[in-house]
DNA sequence: TTCCAGGCTATGT
DNA sequence: ACATAGCATGGA
Protein backbone atom coordinates (compact mmCIF):
# COMPACT_ATOMS: atom_id res chain seq x y z
CA UNK A 1 0.00 0.00 0.00
CA UNK A 2 1.27 3.81 -0.78
CA UNK A 3 -0.69 6.73 0.00
CA UNK A 4 -0.04 10.28 -1.47
CA UNK A 5 -0.75 14.02 0.99
CA UNK A 6 -1.89 16.66 -0.84
CA UNK A 7 -4.08 20.08 0.66
CA UNK A 8 -7.26 18.53 0.79
CA UNK A 9 -6.84 14.73 0.06
CA UNK A 10 -4.78 11.73 0.52
CA UNK A 11 -4.58 9.07 -2.35
CA UNK A 12 -4.68 5.60 -1.67
CA UNK A 13 -2.98 3.11 -4.12
CA UNK A 14 -1.24 -0.37 -4.14
CA UNK A 15 -4.66 -1.51 -2.54
CA UNK A 16 -3.52 -5.22 -0.78
CA UNK A 17 -3.83 -4.03 2.34
CA UNK A 18 -6.26 -1.15 2.39
CA UNK A 19 -10.05 -1.92 1.68
CA UNK A 20 -12.68 0.88 3.03
CA UNK A 21 -15.61 -1.37 3.28
CA UNK A 22 -13.31 -4.25 5.56
CA UNK A 23 -11.96 -1.36 8.03
CA UNK A 24 -15.42 0.50 8.19
CA UNK A 25 -17.50 -3.31 8.29
CA UNK A 26 -14.69 -5.08 10.67
CA UNK A 27 -16.50 -4.02 13.81
CA UNK A 28 -14.69 -1.55 15.35
CA UNK A 29 -16.30 1.50 14.40
CA UNK A 30 -19.69 2.83 14.76
CA UNK A 31 -19.27 6.53 13.13
CA UNK A 32 -19.68 6.05 9.38
CA UNK A 33 -22.42 6.22 7.25
CA UNK A 34 -22.30 4.60 3.31
CA UNK A 35 -23.75 6.35 0.43
CA UNK A 36 -23.31 3.72 -2.06
CA UNK A 37 -21.17 1.18 -2.95
CA UNK A 38 -18.08 2.76 -2.56
CA UNK A 39 -18.40 5.69 -1.24
CA UNK A 40 -18.10 6.45 2.82
CA UNK A 41 -18.62 9.49 5.23
CA UNK A 42 -16.61 8.70 8.23
CA UNK A 43 -16.33 10.83 11.30
CA UNK A 44 -14.33 11.03 13.96
CA UNK A 45 -14.04 13.53 16.84
CA UNK A 46 -14.66 17.27 14.93
CA UNK A 47 -13.15 15.62 11.62
CA UNK A 48 -14.60 14.52 8.58
CA UNK A 49 -13.72 13.17 5.98
CA UNK A 50 -15.44 11.60 2.55
CA UNK A 51 -13.80 8.57 0.82
CA UNK A 52 -14.06 7.55 -2.61
CA UNK A 53 -12.79 4.34 -4.79
CA UNK A 54 -11.85 5.46 -8.01
CA UNK A 55 -9.19 3.97 -10.84
CA UNK A 56 -8.01 1.65 -8.34
CA UNK A 57 -7.23 3.76 -5.57
CA UNK A 58 -9.08 5.59 -2.59
CA UNK A 59 -9.33 8.93 -2.74
CA UNK A 60 -9.78 10.29 0.96
CA UNK A 61 -11.29 14.09 0.41
CA UNK A 62 -10.81 15.82 3.90
CA UNK A 63 -9.58 19.38 5.11
CA UNK A 64 -7.49 17.95 7.45
CA UNK A 65 -5.52 14.67 5.86
CA UNK A 66 -2.56 14.49 8.25
CA UNK A 67 -5.62 13.57 11.02
CA UNK A 68 -6.72 11.02 8.70
CA UNK A 69 -3.06 9.40 7.83
CA UNK A 70 -2.99 8.75 11.41
CA UNK A 71 -6.81 7.55 11.78
CA UNK A 72 -6.34 5.00 8.59
CA UNK A 73 -2.71 4.00 10.34
CA UNK A 74 -1.37 4.36 7.22
CA UNK A 75 2.44 4.54 8.13
CA UNK A 76 1.96 0.68 9.94
CA UNK A 77 2.82 -2.21 7.26
CA UNK A 78 -0.19 -4.48 7.28
CA UNK A 79 1.45 -6.80 5.00
CA UNK A 80 3.91 -7.66 7.33
CA UNK A 81 1.30 -8.10 10.25
CA UNK A 82 -0.69 -10.54 7.61
CA UNK A 83 2.44 -12.38 7.08
CA UNK A 84 3.19 -13.12 10.55
CA UNK A 85 -0.33 -14.19 11.34
CA UNK A 86 -0.62 -16.35 8.33
CA UNK A 87 0.85 -19.52 10.23
CA UNK A 88 -2.58 -20.82 11.31
CA UNK A 89 -5.42 -22.34 9.27
CA UNK A 90 -8.33 -20.42 10.34
CA UNK A 91 -6.20 -16.95 10.26
CA UNK A 92 -5.51 -17.75 6.62
CA UNK A 93 -9.33 -17.83 5.60
CA UNK A 94 -10.19 -14.99 7.29
CA UNK A 95 -7.29 -12.72 6.21
CA UNK A 96 -8.04 -13.70 2.41
CA UNK A 97 -11.74 -12.64 3.02
CA UNK A 98 -10.43 -9.35 5.17
CA UNK A 99 -7.35 -8.88 3.75
CA UNK A 100 -7.97 -4.46 3.74
CA UNK A 101 -8.45 -4.29 7.35
CA UNK A 102 -6.42 -1.90 9.45
CA UNK A 103 -7.20 -1.07 13.19
CA UNK A 104 -7.86 2.89 13.10
CA UNK A 105 -6.56 5.38 15.25
CA UNK A 106 -10.27 6.22 17.16
CA UNK A 107 -10.84 9.49 19.63
CA UNK A 108 -11.18 7.80 23.01
CA UNK A 109 -14.46 9.32 24.02
CA UNK A 110 -16.23 8.04 21.01
CA UNK A 111 -14.94 4.27 21.50
CA UNK A 112 -15.95 4.30 25.08
CA UNK A 113 -19.44 5.70 24.44
CA UNK A 114 -19.84 3.33 21.31
CA UNK A 115 -18.77 0.47 23.38
CA UNK A 116 -20.66 1.15 26.05
CA UNK A 117 -23.65 1.59 24.40
CA UNK A 118 -22.74 -2.03 22.17
CA UNK A 119 -23.38 -4.28 25.15
CA UNK A 120 -25.95 -6.82 24.27
CA UNK A 121 -26.84 -4.38 20.59
CA UNK A 122 -27.07 -4.71 17.64
CA UNK A 123 -24.23 -2.96 14.98
CA UNK A 124 -27.10 -1.07 12.89
CA UNK A 125 -28.67 0.16 16.31
CA UNK A 126 -25.65 1.20 17.94
CA UNK A 127 -24.14 2.91 14.21
CA UNK A 128 -28.11 4.73 14.79
CA UNK A 129 -27.57 6.17 18.03
CA UNK A 130 -24.10 7.14 17.59
CA UNK A 131 -25.40 9.17 15.01
CA UNK A 132 -28.18 10.67 16.98
CA UNK A 133 -25.58 11.86 19.99
CA UNK A 134 -23.20 13.03 17.31
CA UNK A 135 -26.08 15.35 16.05
CA UNK A 136 -25.96 17.20 19.67
CA UNK A 137 -22.52 18.20 18.87
CA UNK A 138 -20.93 21.49 17.40
CA UNK A 139 -22.50 22.07 13.31
CA UNK A 140 -19.73 22.27 11.21
CA UNK A 141 -21.37 22.97 7.88
CA UNK A 142 -21.88 19.73 6.64
CA UNK A 143 -21.65 17.40 9.14
CA UNK A 144 -21.64 17.62 13.25
CA UNK A 145 -18.47 17.10 15.57
CA UNK A 146 -18.96 14.84 18.05
CA UNK A 147 -20.09 16.22 21.36
CA UNK A 148 -17.06 17.47 23.60
CA UNK A 149 -17.46 15.80 27.15
CA UNK A 150 -18.48 19.35 28.55
CA UNK A 151 -21.48 19.06 26.41
CA UNK A 152 -21.84 14.93 26.79
CA UNK A 153 -22.21 15.69 30.54
CA UNK A 154 -25.27 18.03 30.00
CA UNK A 155 -26.95 15.21 28.08
CA UNK A 156 -29.79 13.52 30.49
CA UNK A 157 -30.54 9.79 31.33
CA UNK A 158 -34.11 10.55 29.53
CA UNK A 159 -32.18 11.65 25.96
CA UNK A 160 -30.13 9.04 25.85
CA UNK A 161 -32.66 6.71 26.24
CA UNK A 162 -35.08 8.95 23.49
CA UNK A 163 -31.69 7.84 21.22
CA UNK A 164 -32.39 4.28 21.54
CA UNK A 165 -29.59 2.95 24.38
CA UNK A 166 -32.32 1.59 26.57
CA UNK A 167 -31.01 0.39 30.10
CA UNK A 168 -27.48 1.36 29.07
CA UNK A 169 -28.76 5.70 29.36
CA UNK A 170 -27.59 5.81 33.33
CA UNK A 171 -24.21 4.02 32.66
CA UNK A 172 -23.24 6.68 30.13
CA UNK A 173 -24.99 9.39 32.01
CA UNK A 174 -21.96 8.54 35.03
CA UNK A 175 -19.70 7.34 32.86
CA UNK A 176 -19.28 10.95 31.09
CA UNK A 177 -18.93 12.19 34.46
CA UNK A 178 -16.67 10.04 35.72
CA UNK A 179 -14.55 10.95 32.44
CA UNK A 180 -14.48 14.01 33.75
CA UNK A 181 -13.08 13.63 36.92
CA UNK A 182 -9.80 11.79 35.50
CA UNK A 183 -6.62 13.38 33.72
CA UNK A 184 -7.10 10.97 30.49
CA UNK A 185 -4.01 12.58 28.98
CA UNK A 186 -2.63 10.58 31.73
CA UNK A 187 -4.23 7.03 31.27
CA UNK A 188 -2.36 6.74 27.87
CA UNK A 189 0.54 6.45 29.87
CA UNK A 190 -0.45 3.59 32.28
CA UNK A 191 0.86 -0.08 31.22
CA UNK A 192 -2.02 -2.29 30.26
CA UNK A 193 -2.56 -4.49 33.57
CA UNK A 194 -2.98 -0.31 35.36
CA UNK A 195 -4.97 0.55 32.37
CA UNK A 196 -7.64 -2.21 32.23
CA UNK A 197 -8.19 -1.90 35.90
CA UNK A 198 -9.05 1.75 35.14
CA UNK A 199 -11.45 1.02 33.11
CA UNK A 200 -13.53 -1.91 34.72
CA UNK A 201 -13.96 1.02 37.76
CA UNK A 202 -16.16 2.98 34.75
CA UNK A 203 -19.90 2.49 34.60
CA UNK A 204 -21.22 0.18 31.85
CA UNK A 205 -17.60 -1.21 31.05
CA UNK A 206 -16.90 -4.94 32.03
CA UNK A 207 -14.40 -7.33 30.72
CA UNK A 208 -15.31 -7.41 27.18
CA UNK A 209 -15.94 -3.99 26.73
CA UNK A 210 -12.82 -3.05 28.14
CA UNK A 211 -10.85 -5.09 25.82
CA UNK A 212 -12.37 -3.25 23.12
CA UNK A 213 -11.42 0.08 24.30
CA UNK A 214 -7.97 -0.51 24.77
CA UNK A 215 -8.00 -2.28 21.57
CA UNK A 216 -9.51 0.89 19.92
CA UNK A 217 -9.12 3.96 22.26
CA UNK A 218 -5.29 3.24 23.27
CA UNK A 219 -4.02 1.08 20.27
CA UNK A 220 -3.24 -1.73 22.27
CA UNK A 221 -2.77 -4.84 20.39
CA UNK A 222 -2.13 -7.40 22.93
CA UNK A 223 -5.93 -7.11 23.63
CA UNK A 224 -8.30 -10.03 22.63
CA UNK A 225 -12.12 -9.12 22.94
CA UNK A 226 -14.47 -11.67 23.18
CA UNK A 227 -17.67 -11.87 22.26
CA UNK A 228 -20.57 -13.90 20.64
CA UNK A 229 -19.10 -14.25 17.53
CA UNK A 230 -14.93 -15.17 19.26
CA UNK A 231 -16.61 -17.30 21.08
CA UNK A 232 -17.52 -19.32 18.25
CA UNK A 233 -14.31 -18.66 16.66
CA UNK A 234 -12.72 -20.32 19.87
CA UNK A 235 -14.72 -23.35 19.37
CA UNK A 236 -13.39 -24.07 15.61
CA UNK A 237 -9.86 -23.47 16.99
CA UNK A 238 -9.68 -25.19 20.44
CA UNK A 239 -12.82 -27.37 20.28
CA UNK A 240 -14.22 -26.51 23.82
CA UNK A 241 -16.46 -24.26 26.09
CA UNK A 242 -14.99 -22.12 28.60
CA UNK A 243 -15.85 -18.55 29.98
CA UNK A 244 -15.11 -15.43 27.94
CA UNK A 245 -12.37 -14.05 30.25
CA UNK A 246 -10.49 -17.50 29.82
CA UNK A 247 -10.74 -17.35 26.31
CA UNK A 248 -9.59 -14.32 25.88
CA UNK A 249 -6.64 -15.54 28.04
CA UNK A 250 -5.71 -18.56 25.43
CA UNK A 251 -6.25 -16.47 22.55
CA UNK A 252 -3.58 -13.59 23.85
CA UNK A 253 -1.32 -16.45 24.80
CA UNK A 254 -1.53 -18.22 21.21
CA UNK A 255 -1.96 -14.81 19.01
CA UNK A 256 0.74 -12.47 21.41
CA UNK A 257 1.39 -9.06 20.34
CA UNK A 258 -0.70 -9.16 16.98
CA UNK A 259 -3.79 -10.27 19.53
CA UNK A 260 -5.95 -7.51 17.85
CA UNK A 261 -5.09 -7.72 14.74
CA UNK A 262 -6.03 -11.61 14.92
CA UNK A 263 -9.51 -11.01 16.55
CA UNK A 264 -10.33 -7.59 14.04
CA UNK A 265 -9.97 -10.39 10.93
CA UNK A 266 -11.36 -13.91 12.73
CA UNK A 267 -14.32 -11.39 13.33
CA UNK A 268 -15.09 -9.78 10.39
CA UNK A 269 -14.78 -13.51 8.81
CA UNK A 270 -17.34 -15.02 11.56
CA UNK A 271 -19.85 -12.37 11.52
CA UNK A 272 -19.72 -12.67 7.29
CA UNK A 273 -21.11 -16.43 7.85
CA UNK A 274 -24.42 -15.06 9.04
C1' DT B 1 -43.91 -15.25 19.02
C1' DT B 2 -39.53 -16.04 20.44
C1' DC B 3 -34.78 -15.34 19.76
C1' DC B 4 -30.85 -12.53 19.43
C1' DA B 5 -27.43 -8.73 19.44
C1' DG B 6 -19.58 -6.88 19.83
C1' DG B 7 -22.60 -7.87 27.93
C1' DC B 8 -23.12 -5.53 32.25
C1' DT B 9 -24.87 -5.04 37.05
C1' DA B 10 -26.60 -6.99 40.97
C1' DT B 11 -27.20 -10.80 43.68
C1' DG B 12 -26.67 -14.93 44.99
C1' DT B 13 -23.50 -19.54 46.08
C1' DA C 1 -13.92 -17.09 42.21
C1' DC C 2 -18.05 -18.71 39.37
C1' DA C 3 -23.30 -18.92 37.99
C1' DT C 4 -27.54 -16.69 36.71
C1' DA C 5 -31.71 -13.24 36.34
C1' DG C 6 -32.97 -9.01 34.52
C1' DC C 7 -32.31 -5.65 31.50
C1' DA C 8 -34.35 -1.83 26.65
C1' DT C 9 -34.83 -2.09 22.01
C1' DG C 10 -36.00 -3.56 17.34
C1' DG C 11 -35.10 -6.65 13.48
C1' DA C 12 -35.36 -11.48 11.85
Amino acid sequence: MNYKLSKDKIIVTNLEDFNIEHILECGQVFTYNKNDKNDYDVYSKDQYAHVIFKDNSYIIETSNPSYFVDYFDLDTDYSQIKNKLNNNANMIEAIKFGYGIRILKQDLIEVIIGFIISANNHIDRIKNTMKKIRELGENKGNYYAFPTLEKLNQISEQQFRDMGTGYRAKYLVNVCKQLTSVNLEETFLFDDNKLRNWLLTLCGVGPKVADCILLFGYHRCTSFPVDTWIEKVYFDIFKEKKSRIKMSQDLINYFGELSGYAQQYLFFYKRSEK
